[in-house]
Formats: structure tokens, sequence, C-alpha cells
DNA sequence: AAGTATGTCATTTTT
DNA sequence: TGACATACTT
């Protein structure tokens, strides 16, 4: 048996990328099961809920496929596996033990937004006492003006972001002398006032009755530690649990740590009940080292290095630490580059627990593989040299997969899928978009915050939802919720209880004064909304409630004036008012939709951040701009941890700081991560390494080398600086290759996300003027418009219906739940949603009796819903957005559903009208998949399916 | 109206 | 170090 099986003893994998880590905590896993321990006392631990899911994915199968006996067994106790994230867990021990904690158990977490409002709030607070008591920073809040108050915030903020170790921080004040940082009177001031924001920012969450999610982590490691209730809810944990297994473990933070070191400490000293029982449990570690790219969010690798170094001490003989060395991913000639380069710039000599020593590891697939770099002339870190860059990557792209005929051999001709563009950030996404699009490369953006998405703008477009139409309720009660107009819950709900069915009158007959204010407030904007242009009327909206204040970072700024140049640009094309609401109803949806496009099958090249591509794989990578280097961070707060103890440095001199310790080495741990980013880059790639970037010889002819460049360099010497100042492609393996640009394909898909996100990415898609327009595809047959607003209302709930049930989202079981929860979202009058409710139960009941349920809208595997498309043909760019499709026994077959009523004889007709939608979807699914298609219309009301091509 | 000087700020993202 | 915006010249 391989011995991390073994569930006598506690097992540390240190398990690099593509060694089968999740694999092997599955296995471990079973085997615990295996051995006779409960399901539901076996808890497993991760840090993402993907990670989560999957890894529940992966147990099940194995179990299915290779242990049905087991299978069998515990089939019944599924529901009880606990496999969660780290916040998940902390949550739940908290409202569990919420009474003895002294906390309300129904408490709420805060989001992310809320969080930051109350935070602001809380420094204003402190910073007026500050100044109405002259504190020590009176002098300077009063010299400085309004400036010292934003300058002031920003300092607190940084700290503030640095929790929990700021807790620990204040916990420990004052501190002893450290040789680090001497003693700063300045320093102590500073975080005086910081404790006095914070007791602030505590009390505003006590009363509301809310927790935040540093909150989560710090309340749980209390209540195991510091409470009087401790002893018992450990024992009660003890009583549950028998094996602990975490994932991802050099992920994890100190508070974390600490948790599952208090958790498990009587396991690991030897004592406790369990073994008095002749039970012996376990702890079981996975996680690299080497993979630790979380720091700026505080995961600290030196838990990793220590836990590795005192595991044996605890444990002695039950104590097994394993060091994966198979490679399972990657092609040799990828594995011999990692090795080479990462054995010489990652070696731990020293005293230093937060590096890493990189050990190599040995191949087991078969073939070659490839690693190239390409160079060309350029001036660093340019938008010129990153948009050159990029065609040249949609270059080399197009040689690659331009042909589109997948060939035998690994690396000559492959799908678009296969390959996967890993950038460091988003800065220059936008060149590589627009280079990939003009190339007609089909591209998908994963992972990012949309646009419409980020809370400024959501705001304001519903600001522009309530002008179109103020009896629209919905965007009234966002506004009014907003802190820009701050009624609290309590004055909502009485509004809401109201009589009216129209929350606008309900605010103007209301006697309270936050609600008088709120009308005089936005009652203007109405009457102004036809005359006064838009834009201008945003702006002094934010204006009249002080939302650029509120909304004060850079980017959110930004944002906000993004925005009101989407709508400038809408008022130039002489939009009205419900048209411009129309579109920015549309870009929502959109970035909704996205998270239901599997981009796994899809055949598009997927661009994304290094940090996006952790734990995931491709046959083909590419990384650009090497010559780029991350400006080091530039704050003046240092927070951090040295030897468990908390340390804080404050310095307002950048100069200074690099003669001071603590920052020194916040500066070495940064360029230590970097290097780990790098290998969880490289990592990535199965067949192919393709890594780009530009060059330039400086005044006295020396090619300056930079960046992850200059980890190349340093253990392949020459490889970049003797190739100074001409563009070229070179192997780092062997032999030479030339880039050679091909021609380009007629089709060009995209995502929605990448299609509406336009004006946020990118610019207008280069077309020859006048040759080509888009179209949607239900404009051009001219239909879908005609039906009553009362329909048309109808068939968005229809289709959200349809949407949730074939992916997942909604339980058969649970239809009438669902329904009633998307109609309460949607319609406000009692009669109407009752109205509505009828229809679509009385229809999915149909539905569900027939076997087009089963057959469509169930979800499948290899099945897409609402898949959108983009597709030329001829001389105009069809775009839009299809219900379903299948894809079974190499056929994929099209679905749209008509769910408006249809009579018996109409159906045959109608169908012949959609011939040429349907058409389209299928020659843009052909041209997607590969494949032979088919199309259907599915009259849902009736229920009745027609073939249409 | 066009050109010039000055100032400010930069990445990664989960719960 | 460079991109971008704003303020100030000519």
């Amino acid at each position: 048996m391989t011995a991390y099986l073994d569930p006598a003893k506690s097992v540390i994998i240190s398990a690099p990328a593509g060694s089968g880590k999740t694999e092997k905590l599955s296995r471990r896993y079973l085997s615990l099961l295996e051995s006779g321990s409960e399901i539901e006392k076996i808890l497993a631990i991760t840090f993402t809920e993907k990670a989560a899911a999957e890894m529940k994915d992966r147990i099940l199968s194995i179990m299915r496929r290779e242990k049905t006996g087991l299978f069998g067994k515990v089939r019944e106790k599924i529901p009880l596996m606990r496999i969660t994230t780290i916040h998940a867990f902390c949550r739940k021990l908290i409202t569990r033990f919420a009474l003895d904690l002294g906390l309300n158990p129904a408490v709420d977490v805060l989001d992310e937004f809320k969080a930051r409002q109350l935070w602001t709030e809380s420094v204003y607070d402190a910073l007026r006492e500050e100044r109405e008591n002259a504190g020590c920073f009176f002098e300077y809040l009063r010299h400085k003006g309004i400036k010292g108050w934003s300058a002031l915030l920003g300092t607190l903020t940084a700290i503030h972001q640095k929790r929990p170790y700021t807790e620990f921080l204040l916990a420990g004040l004052p501190t002893k002398p450290d040789p680090l940082q001497p003693a700063n009177p300045e320093e102590e001031q500073l975080l005086e006032l910081y404790r006095r924001c914070f007791r602030i920012y505590q009390e505003k969450k006590r009363i509301l009755g809310t927790i935040d999610f540093n909150d989560m982590e710090v309340l749980a490691l209390r209540a195991i530690t510091s409470n009087p209730q401790s002893l018992n809810i450990l024992y009660a944990f003890d009583e549950h649990t028998d094996h602990i297994l975490v994932d991802e473990f050099q992920d994890t933070n100190s508070v974390q740590w600490r948790i599952i070191d208090a958790l498990t400490e009587e396991w690991r000293s030897g004592l406790g009940a369990k073994r008095a029982e002749g039970k012996t449990p376990t702890v079981f570690l996975v996680g690299d080292e080497k993979q630790s790219i979380y720091m700026f969010r505080g995961a600290n690798v030196s838990v990793f290095q220590e836990v590795k170094q005192r595991f044996r001490e605890w444990l002695g003989g039950e104590a097994l630490y394993i060091e994966a060395k198979e490679n399972y991913r990657s092609l040799p000639a990828i594995i011999h580059f990692t090795n080479t380069l990462f054995g010489h710039i990652m070696d731990a000599s020293g005293d230093e627990p937060w590096k890493t020593t990189y050990s190599g590891f040995s191949p087991t697939r078969q073939g070659e593989g490839k690693v190239e770099v390409i160079l060309f002339e350029g001036r660093e870190n340019s938008k010129m040299t990153r948009t050159r860059e990029a065609e040249l990557v949609a270059g080399k792209i197009i040689s690659l997969a331009g042909r589109g005929t997948p060939g035998p051999a690994a690396g000559q001709h492959c799908r678009y899928g296969d390959i996967c563009i890993l950038l460091r950030n988003r800065t220059h996404l936008a060149s590589f978009e627009t280079a990939l699009r003009t190339h007609d490369i089909p591209y998908v953006v994963v992972g990012g915050i949309g646009f419409y998405d980020e809370p400024e703008v959501a705001l304001l477009r519903e600001f522009v939802s309530f002008l179109a139409d103020p009896v629209d309720n919905f965007s009234l009660f966002v506004l009014l919720r907003s802190p820009l107009v701050g009624l609290s819950e309590a004055v909502l709900r009485d509004l809401l209880s109201g009589r009216e069915s129209i929350l606008f009158d309900t605010l103007r007959d209301s006697a309270a004064a936050v609600c008088r204010s709120a009308f005089e407030l936005l009652e203007p904007f109405i009457a102004r909304a036809a005359g006064v242009p838009l834009s201008i009327l945003i702006e002094e909206f934010l204006t009249r409630t002080a939302g650029w204040e509120v909304f004060w970072e850079r980017q959110r700024h930004a944002n906000i004036k993004k925005f009101l140049g989407i709508i400038g640009g809408y008022e130039e094309q002489a939009l009205s008012l419900p048209e411009i609401r129309e579109l920015l109803v549309l870009s929502r949806k959109s970035n909704e939709a996205k998270a239901n496009v599997n981009t796994e099958s899809l055949d598009a090249v997927k661009i994304m951040t290094v940090h996006g591509s952790k734990g995931l794989q491709f046959p083909v990578v590419f990384l650009p701009s090497l010559d780029e280097t991350p400006p080091s961070k530039a704050g003046a707060v240092c927070i951090d941890e040295v030897n468990n103890a908390v340390r804080f440095a404050y310095e307002e001199e950048a100069c200074e700081r690099t003669k001071q310790g603590l920052f020194i080495l916040r500066k070495a741990k940064e360029a230590e991560e970097e290097k780990r980013l790098f290998y969880v880059a490289v990592t990535r790639a199965m067949d192919r390494l393709i890594m780009t970037g530009a060059v330039k010889n400086d005044c006295k002819g020396q090619t300056r080398v930079r960046g992850a460049f200059s980890f190349i360099e340093q253990s392949f010497p020459g490889s970049i600086s003797e190739r100074k100042g001409r563009d070229g492609v070179f192997s780092i393996t062997g032999e030479a290759e030339l880039a050679t640009p091909g021609g380009a394909p007629g089709v060009s898909f995209s995502t929605e996300k990448a299609f509406f996100q336009e004006p946020v990415y990118t610019e207008k898609v280069p077309l020859p003027p006048g040759t080509e327009s888009w179209v949607d595809v239900t404009e051009a047959v001219g239909h879908g418009k005609k039906k009553s607003a009362d329909w048309s209302l109808l068939g968005s709930l229809f289709h959200r219906v349809f949407e949730g049930i074939s992916a997942g989202g909604i339980l058969p079981g649970d239809l009438e739940h669902a329904v009633e929860a998307l109609i309460r979202k949607e319609v406000q009058a009692e009669k109407t949603a009752a109205r509505y409710r009828e229809i679509i139960l009385a229809d999915m009941r149909k539905l569900r009796n027939s076997p087009f349920f089963d057959e469509i809208l169930l979800p499948a595997a290899n099945s897409y819903t609402e898949l959108p498309f983009v597709l030329r043909k001829g001389s105009a760019i069809f775009r839009g957005r299809i219900d379903r499709v299948v894809i079974r026994d190499g056929i994929a077959r099209v679905y749209d559903y008509k769910t408006f009523p249809v009579r018996e004889k109409e159906a045959g007709a109608l169908a012949r009208q959609y011939r040429f939608q349907i058409s389209i979807y299928c020659e843009a699914v052909g041209k997607l998949f590969g494949t032979r298609t088919k199309g259907f219309i599915l009259f849902t009301s009736r229920p009745e399916m027609i073939e249409v091509i």
C-alpha cells in the first residue's frame, strides 16, 4: 500500500505542480473510509468553494468507478460529507456556539462594500474626535486640511487591510524593544489612532448585529482558545471528528493555522479521549510551498515550512513527510526547463522560512515537448510594446491552430481551446483582446469582475433605470438602500409594508423626515429627465448625494467616468431614456451569463491571470510580457509577522524605507513570491510553453534583462542578453523556429462578456467602413417584439426557470419555490404575481409530464445553456444567445424555446418563420464545436417540438 | 486651441 | 519609469 494512505499515520505531503494532489487527497479520504471511519467524522478543509466542489466530485467519482461496495455502503450518508472551506467551517463553529460566545446566533456577514463603508465612517468619526479634542493629529489635520484627512484615511485603511494581523498587533501592545525596528513615537501614535478607529468600527458592527469576513477567522480562533467555553467547544469538536484533511496548505495564514493547531493539539500530543479508546486520529496536510502566491491576502509560507519541520517532533513514528516526485502533467522538455531554472533560483539555504527550496521532479509522460522564448525589440512596458507583443502572440496562435484541423502529433496543430495566455495582470488585457479579435481568433477572457457589476456602476445603472421608470420599485429600493441615500433597514421595511403598490408614492406620503428629504432629492430629477442630458443628471446626483466621496477610491472614480462616457455615447446616438435603460439591462445580463458559459469545452483561446490559472493545466501556454517588472509595493505602512510576532513600521519617506529592516524584509518576500508566481505560470503547460517579451539595449549597448527574464538569464546564462537587439525566436531545448502568420478563418466567436465589455476594455472591432454591421439575430428575423409587455416579461421568467433547471441551480422538486422567488424579484403587485405564478406552474406541469423535460431541460453532459455567439456571415455579423445546446452521439442539437401560447394550427407556420434564426444558430454551433447540427423549436406551453433544420 | 508643466498613482483576489 | 489627467501657458 502506498505510504500516504496509511490510516494510522498523520501525513504531510509536499506535492509539486502536476503531481496529482487532488487525486492523493481523494485517495486518502477513501482509504480512511475503507478503514472504517465514519463519513461524518472526516473533515476536509479547502480555501475556495470551487476546490471543495472539485474534491467532493473526485472522491465520489472514484468511489462510483472503483469502489462500488463502499459506495453502496455510504450512499445514504453522502450528504453528511464534511468538505468545506475554512470560512464556512469557522462560520459554522461561530453560529453553533454563538450563545457561549456572547453573539447573536442570527449573526449576519457584511459584504465587502458595506464593510468598507462602515470602516470609512468609523475613521471619519475618529478623526472628527481628533480635531475636536485637539489630539496628536490635530495639527496635522489642521495644516493639511482635506488632504490630510484623506491621507490619514489612506494610511489607516492600509493598516486595516492587514487584518487579522493588525488585531494581534493591537493585542500585543506595548511592544517590546525590537532589534528590527527601533521604537518610534510616531508609529505608536498612529497605532493608537488606529485602535480608536477600530473600536468604533467594532461597535458599529455590534449594533448592526453583523461580523465581517476577517471576524470569522478571529472569532473562531477565540472560541476555541481564549473563551471560557473553549474546552467544551473543543470537546464537542473532538467527539465529532476523527480525521482532518487540509488542501492547499501553503495558502494558510497564521490565524487559520492556529485554528487547525488548536483543534488537533490533543491528538498530536498523544493524549486525548480518542487514544484512550484505541482510535488514532490523524491530520493530513497537502500543499506545495512553491505555489504560495497569495501573500497579499495574508497567506504565509512560513507556516508550511514550520509545520513540516515540527511534524516529526509532534508525532514521532506516527508522522510521515512525503515529497512527491512524479509529474503527470508535463512533457520532459518542460520539466527539464523547470528543474534547471528553479533549481537555480529557488534556494533557501539560510534561516529564512519565507523562502522555498526547489527539488526537481521527474516526468512520467512519454514524448518531447517544447519550450520557446520569443524576443522582440521594443521599449519596455509601454502600450506600444504590449500591442506588438499581442500581434506576435496572435500570429503564433494562428500558426499553431489556425488550420483548425487537429494533427496527430502533439504540438503541431492544436485546437484553439488547447491554448491559454497567462497574464501577470489585466493592465494590457485590451491589447491582447484586440489582437486576437482582429485575427479572428476565438477567445474567452476567464475571470475578472464585470464592469457593470462594480457597486458604483450598478448603483448608477439603477439611477438611470429609476429615471426611465419611476414606478420601478426595485430600482428605487436599491437607490434608497444605497449609501448615497442611506435609509435604514427599519425605515425601508416600513416603506415596503405601506399600502401603495408603488414605492415612490409611499415615499412621497411618508411622514418620516428622512423619507421626505429622500423624496425631495429624487423628485426634481424625474421632472428634468425629459430635457436635461442624462450624464449631467448623473453627475448632479453624485454631487448632491456626496457620491464622489463615498466612492472615493481612484478606481471607482475612473469607473464612474467610464460609465458617464458610455451614457454620453448613447446620448450622442440620440437614444431615448428607455432605450438606454434597455441597453444597460442587456449588459448586466451578459455579465450574469458569463458564469454559465462552460469555458472548458468551448473551442476558444483562454486568457486569464496567472493567479486565476492555479490548479489548471493547458496543452499550450503562452507567457507574455516577461520583461515587465511589477512595481514594488509603495505603501508607507508595513505590517509583517517575524518569528511569530506581528511587527509594524511606518515611514513616509520612500528612500528611508530602503534602510529599514521590516521594509527590506517585505521587499525580499515580494521578490521571492515573484519567483513562485513564475513557477505557477510555467508549470501550467503540458506540451508546449512559449514565453515572449521585449528587450532593448541601454545606452552602453548592454541588454537590460528585467522581470522574469532575469530568472531565465540566471539559469541559462546568455540566453536573453546574447540575443540583444534582434527580433528572434529560439527554443531553449534546441532547434529554432519561426512563426508564420497564417490566413484568417471567416468565423469569429467571442463570449458575450467580451462583446459587451467592449467599452470597458477594448476599442470597437476594426472593420472596413460601411461593409459590415452588427445584427441581432432576432432583429434580423423581425419577431419577438410584437408580443405584449406581459408576455415579454413572462418569457424572460420562463427562460430563467429553464436556465436554472439546466444549470442545476433549480431542482425539479423545488420548482415551486424557485418560481416564487423569481417572480418576487420581478413583480411587486400581488395580483400580477399570482397570475404569473399560475401560468408558469401550469405550463411547467405539462412540460414535466412530457419527454422533453428529461431530454432537453435536465442537466446533461456536453450541454450548454444560454450559449452566446458571434458569427460573421457575408457583410453582417450576427450575435445572439442560444437557449440550449445538447451534444449527443456527435450531433449538436440546438433548441430554441418559445414560451408564449400557441394554437395547434399555428405551430407549423411559426416554425417556418423562425427557420432563419435557427439556421444561424446551427451554423454558429457547427463552427464552434465542429459537429453536425440539428435545430428544434420547443413550444413550451403546448408542449410540442418541431424539427426545423 | 494647442502645447507644456506638474502631479499622482500604479498588481494579484477569496470568503 | 511611464501613462494619464489636470492646470497653466503661449
